[in-house]
Order: structure tokens, then C-alpha cells, then sequence
DNA sequence: TTATATAATTAGATAAGACTAATTATATAA
DNA sequence: TTATATAATTAGTCTTATCTAATTATATAA
């Protein structure tokens, strides 16, 4: 499999995940940063190798083995991104970049090798899940800011967007992994939270940022 | 710089250090495991880029940034080899495909990082040197096997071929890095040589063999 | 110097991945 | 139901990196 196919077939799998159920052309694109005639022919090419279910013109998801396949690909990804973090003491809003060139190496003895390196983690540096050899994912419940009620206490756990904007905002806001915070008011208007972070003053986020941020609830 | 671009760079680079000087398109097609007409493409365009100094159907070398570009090239790949073999513990005969792969990604801060979590290492696993970050090659002397005189005792420091038959018959041969040897003789009629390793019985190795092998001579 | 073997190059294909521009589907609003 | 906006696809082009087969250079031996 070349780099562009696990790039795509990756995307497909977290854009699903992230509820673009079915998977679309445009969405794939945007995506995977390409125009949408790029995404049309990678999707057809896939499918003739059994990795998509595609219906021409209407959406499409990843059939069992390429849903198996983007899962060793966002394993590699995420192994590699704890690594450049964990060890080599790279800021964590370079990374992405960096393990998205270091995923298409595809090699049971260097994945496996560098996991058993890393002390077989279950999290990788942005609070996502690291799927394991066989491309299971460990569970763990996954709530969100957005979940949250007034008066509510929590700590961030993790985060769904690991783009370098959303990291930059998230370090300038404090609100890095294991940050206590209280949710101190919803906003009707347009479903703003207003949260105050353990030792600072509280501020407002939106909506979307709500969504994006994964937390534990305080027991 | 494409990863083919990069691969074919070093190892005219490498060729060339090796005494094929100047280069040949055969050569360098053997060398990158293409055919002749491949190497003669990439030439062509190495040689548009300014990387190579190239007279048609003569041989050809690498310019000066050429040259610089090779060893920033080198220094990745040696750099993973170490990284791969020392501290993920995987075969050192696997870790050359797999440095080929890993060299291509082309970020200094990835590479420096790298570097110094490694601890700014002289040599990689073959015993060859890492150039720096500013592509210098830290002097050292390199003799071979083949220059040493009878009865004269010596120690194994490196290879000029990293590939896996010749590391396999390498470590069946028991001549790992660090190896204490004498010479017994030298066999006029094809320039083989005869060496007696500390510790094990006497073997007679190829001329070519004795030319890859690497040793410091026992003060 | 001419014949010949070897090396090198050119010509022409192919495959992957991307693009633009044009066309066709689909779904939504009037 | 028809018009229209948006999405999706197709057609055609480009680049990179390969290949085979054919041709041309070079150097060596007779």
C-alpha cells in the first residue's frame, strides 16, 4: 500500500469517526488537504481493492479490511507521535506533521519494536487511543467539554483535532492534558461554554472547541 | 528532494567514496537496485539541479552541494540505523531497509532531536562515521583487513557494506565490532588472507572481503 | 584502422497521484 | 414539478519514477 492510500484510508476512517457517516468526496478532500477529483479517484481505487464500500455519488465508509488497515496506520501514527513527544522532547504541535511522514513505514518488527520501546502506551500525546497489534482499540468512554453541566468539574484528557492551530490555541488557552477546570455557564444563544480553569479566570469557548476537548469527570 | 532524488544522490556519494571515481550510470543503477536507463533519467535531472556534474556517455560526480546533500542524506540514515539497532534492539542486519525508509524524511529538527537523544554517537552500528549537523565527517582513519602484514594484530571497527548477506556471513564468521584477530598469512595466489580471531581457529576471507572490513591496529 | 563488445542514451510505455475545467447527479426550495 | 445550488464525477494534463527495446557512443583488440 502506497502513502497516499493509508493517508486516505485513514481519513475515511476518522472522519467517520468524528460523525461524517457516511464519508463524501468533498469532506475526504478537505480532509486529506487535496481537490475533490483527487478524493473520487483515490475512493474508486480503494474500492477496487476492497478497502471501501462506494456507491457512485452517494457516500461511502471502509469495508472490515480497510477499516483494519487505517487502524495500523493511526497506530503507527500515534506510536510515532509519543515517541517524537515522550523522547525526543518535540513540541507536541510539531509532531503531527513529522508522524504523518513516519506512518507509511510499514513494518510489524519497527512498529512492534518501537511500542515495546514505549512501554505499550494507551494514550498518544494528544489524549487519543493507541489501537494495539491486532487493531484493537483499548475502551475507554470518551466525553467530552460539550457533555459537561453547569457547575461540573473535570480534567482534559485528551484531544479530537491534532492540527497545529488547535494545539497552539489549546496551549495558549492552559487547557493541556490533565488541566482541572469547572464549567461555569452554557451559553443558549449559541451553545458557548463558559469554563474556569483550576488556579485562573475563567473564559468562554465555542461550541466546536467544546466538542473537540475530551475530559474525565472528577470523582 | 524526492526520496528517489535522495537515494540516487547518496549513493553516487557513496560509490564514489568506495573508488568508483568517476561514476558510471551502470554502476549507479546497480547501486539503487535500477536499470541503466533509470540512473541515466536521474542523473539528468540531479545534474539540472545543480547536484551533479554530468558529461554525457563519460562519467560523472557530484557538485559541491551535491556532496552536502549526500551527507545530510548519510548522516539520517546512519543516524536511524543506531537509533533502530541500539535502542528498539532490532537485528542490525534488518535496520539498512529500513534506515532507507526513514532517511527521506528530511527535518532538521527530527534529525537534531535525534541526534542528541542518541547522544551525539561518532559511529553507527556498522562502524562507519555519522557526519554532523554541518555535514563534516569527524577524521578518522579506516584500514582494512587487506592492508594489515602477516602476524600483525588488529580489531574490528567497522564495514564498507551494510547489506544483509554480507553482515550475515559477517556474524557467522564471528568478526563483530570489537573482535581481536592476528593475521596467519597471506595467500599470493589470489590475495586471500588467513586470520586467526581471539578465542576461535584460524579461516581464510576473499581479498574482497578483507576489503571490507574495517580495523584499528593493536597498540 | 576497423570490428566488436560494452556502456550509455533515447524513445516510448506505464503507473501513481495530483490538478483544472467541464459535465453530470442529487437534493432542496419555490 | 421545475429551477438551482451544491456535490460528484469525468476527461484530459502534468510530474515523478520506473521499465523495455532500440539506437548510438566509446574503447579495445585484431
Amino acid at each position: 500500500m502506497t502513502a497516499a492510500e493509508q493517508e486516505y484510508t485513514k481519513q475515511i476512517y476518522l472522519g467517520i469517526s468524528n460523525g461524517h457517516s457516511p464519508m463524501h468526496t468533498h469532506v475526504l478532500a478537505e480532509l486529506v488537504g487535496a481537490r475533490p477529483s483527487s478524493a473520487t479517484d483515490m475512493v474508486k481505487k480503494l474500492t477496487l481493492k476492497g478497502l471501501v464500500n462506494y456507491r457512485k455519488s452517494h457516500g461511502f465508509s471502509l469495508t472490515e479490511s480497510g477499516e483494519q488497515m487505517a487502524l495500523q496506520v493511526i497506530r503507527r501514527h500515534r506510536l510515532w507521535e509519543l515517541f517524537l513527544t515522550e523522547n525526543l522532547k518535540i513540541d507536541w504541535k510539531e509532531v503531527h506533521a513529522m508522524a504523518n511522514e513516519l506512518q507509511c513505514i510499514n513494518s510489524d518488527l519497527l512498529i512492534n519494536s518501537l511500542e515495546a520501546y514505549l512501554g505499550y502506551p494507551v494514550y498518544d500525546p494528544h489524549g487519543e487511543v493507541i489501537p494495539d497489534a491486532k487493531g484493537q482499540i483499548p475502551q475507554t468512554e470518551r466525553m467530552e467539554i460539550y457533555d459537561l453541566k453547569v457547575n461540573q468539574g473535570a480534567k482534559v484528557s485528551g484531544f479530537r483535532d491534532s492540527g497545529k492551530p488547535f494545539l497552539a490555541y489549546i496551549e495558549k488557552l492552559g487547557l493541556l492534558i490533565g488541566q482541572k477546570f469547572k464549567v461555569k455557564s452554557l451559553i443558549d444563544y449559541n451553545h458557548s461554554v463558559e469554563i474556569k480553569p483550576n488556579g485562573g479566570s475563567s473564559f468562554i469557548i465555542t461550541k466546536e472547541t467544546a466538542q473537540k476537548i475530551y475530559v474525565t469527570i472528577n470523582e
